[in-house]
DNA sequence: CTGTTAGCGCCTTCAG
DNA sequence: CTGAAGGCGCTAACAG
């Protein structure tokens, strides 16, 4: 069976019109409509031959690709793969095809992709998850932690979301600079952009509300009792991170109970960051707090782990929280209480926005307080100081 | 900064030479070669221009495109966006774009992205996520369980918008048949093809030994003591959770300790689909088994989560034990026994092998049973029966 | 309303 | 070894 692909003349021959017609019976020319029959009689040979558009040859006719860059800093991550399930069914519904970037981290990977998708055209780009501000890796705080099993070597594989942000420095500037501008390059060549998680210059972006909910979690859990807390507030200079840090660290000075400086502990953004964060926290002196906030459910649940393996439980010698309700993760025990945050709806809305489909400005994506059991409610009774 | 795409023919004009020798010296043509110092006047002009070549263009000239086209049910799973960090990471050292398309089980779209990777000239496809043998639909066996709190719907929801398609499937199979026409099409027309997990028709593919390592799973389970089992079997006509069932049963069976036909449980392959079978089995008169073996991990999870909201505990009422090793699902507590594969390995093997970078057949991938808290090792101690 | 004619950007025979 | 010319499949001005 030889199937050299089908192409619109075969089909325009097959119908008996020029290739024009056929091609303006195919895709409904804005300009130029077809007689009815002459149309019928193109779309009839077109099914017929089973003939499918080349989408480079479009792409070069037309100028502009049928194709949405997603890139993202990985995409085992569950934060990002969710997002990526809302951009591929966005996407799939406007008939475009999307080409997937992980860039591991690596903000030079992230860069070069922006500047791929310019020169190929695409039709749009969406950038999922921040940007660090200082170097690339001092953020790895501490030592990684195993936990009791050999697990597979994956470090960072945890969630990363978020995160970018220009805190006032001067250094490690240039990166975040040639993003910007390559950005702009691609959205002034034509193509749509949506940043998700924190905005970057004045382009699109699908804000998370990453202080609200780390505030309303603050509430929730000062409502249920709890007075002393800690924060394992991921890297300096993570943008995602340090929003929630001070949401959740502002709203808890309002009502009173502040969290103290030495309780906001600086830790990579993974399961490995909260696990070792969390150790530390348990091997000083002085006593567990009531609670603790990880910054992601990853973190947290590695801030769990760290728990259990000090031979410690959840919620009964420290009560823990994360943020993101990943999905994947809903099933912990305990129950792990955390910030919903509509993932795929994220994604979705981001392919709208990108594509113009959702006006300039998106308002931003407010998540959920979701509160289990790994922090009861606190019926006056006191832990240990 | 108007910016309009960098053409090889600016770049040979600012060379000096014509757009042929730009072209040669750029991409070292095959036959003909380029005078060093030309060349690197070409070389030269390219990088001060921030010259990249259109794709498109390249493809339409060349016949073939740098795009690897990846498939796989549904990318928020943890199973397929490990598999697809693996292909992201080989195909970027290859060079190649990938496109995604999650298909969200819709095996009408996957035969689509197939015609569509095809009539794309996509350079090669991989195909991750197994095909249903049988009829599509019976698979639901019992109703969804939701859990504790109000989470996301996750049951079955998947090829609901599936559009105004034709097909009028009247029994799947023919599904299958296409898929693998589709395939053979696409190969023939000089694609490369890689399947992951179990073959079709004579392609290339990735194969987990999924039977071998439940076997081996049984096997270390029996040591441990277990001899009362029952296994959370998957849908009926899934290939990869029958193998994973009948290596397990299998092996117990020789082993003097079979399965009984009414302790293997038909139910959906997902987290949901878990729960109700446990659930099932709880609420079943006869008393639980020793140890329950899901087909995978995410339903062993929901297994687990039943047997808690039944106000029993793993592993001191019924030992659970799942199978992927799922990275994100490493600090469940108590921790999930399970066989561990190298899904971001077997991701980048099949990239290679769709790439002819890996033979024709690749060896099976191996997993690696991994014992946990779930399933203590059993000393003598009976339980009720 | 339909057909003819240029290209899109690049690669690749062909001459020179 | 280099330059000129043709064509990949399709769209979009132009005629007719």
């Amino acid at each position: 069976m030889s199937d050299a692909p089908v192409t619109l003349s075969q089909v325009a021959r097959e119908a008996g019109v020029s290739l024009a017609t056929a091609s303006r019976a195919i895709n409904g020319s804005a300009t130029r409509s077809v007689r009815e029959d002459l149309r019928e009689r193109v779309l009839e040979a077109a099914r017929r031959l089973a003939y499918s558009p080349d989408p480079s040859a479009q792409a070069m006719a037309r100028g502009r690709t049928t194709a949405l860059g997603l890139v993202v800093h990985d995409i085992a991550d569950p934060y990002f793969s969710t997002i990526a399930a809302g951009v591929a069914r966005a996407a799939e519904q406007a008939g475009l095809i999307v080409t997937l970037a992980s860039t591991e981290h690596s903000s030079e990977r992230e860069l070069a992709f922006v500047e791929l998708a310019r020169r190929q055209r695409s039709r749009a780009i969406i950038l999922a998850g921040g940007r660090l501000e200082p170097a690339e890796g001092p953020a790895d705080g501490g030592a990684a932690a195993p936990s009791g099993d050999g697990g597979a070597a994956d470090g960072g594989g945890a969630a990363a979301d978020g995160g970018g942000g220009a805190p006032a420095s001067d250094d490690a500037r240039p990166a975040q600079g040639a993003l910007e501008a390559a950005l702009n390059a691609f959205q002034e060549a034509g193509g749509g952009v949506a940043l998700v998680g924190q905005p970057i210059g004045g382009l699109p972006v699908v804000e998370i509300a990453n202080a609200a909910g780390a505030a309303d979690l603050a509430r929730a859990l000062h409502d249920h009792g709890y007075r002393r807390f800690a924060v394992l507030a991921g890297p300096a200079g993570h943008r995602t991170a340090a929003d929630r840090t001070s949401g959740f660290t502002g709203a808890l000075a309002e009502l009173g109970s502040p969290v103290a400086p030495d309780g906001v502990l600086a830790c990579p953004f993974t399961r490995d960051g909260g696990y070792s964060a969390m150790r530390d926290l348990i091997e000083r002196t002085g006593g567990l707090p009531e609670l603790v906030f990880a910054v992601n459910d990853v973190m947290a649940v590695g801030a769990m782990a760290a728990v259990r393996d000090a031979g410690l439980s959840v919620p009964d010698d420290v009560a823990v929280a994360g943020f993101d309700d990943i999905h994947t993760l809903r099933d912990v025990s305990p129950g792990l209480t955390t910030v919903r945050i509509p993932l795929a709806e994220v994604g979705e809305l981001a392919t709208d926005l990108a594509l113009g489909k959702a006006g300039d400005t998106s308002t931003p994506v407010r998540g959920e307080v979701v509160l289990r059991a790994s922090t009861p409610a606190l019926f006056g009774k006191e832990r240990s100081a």
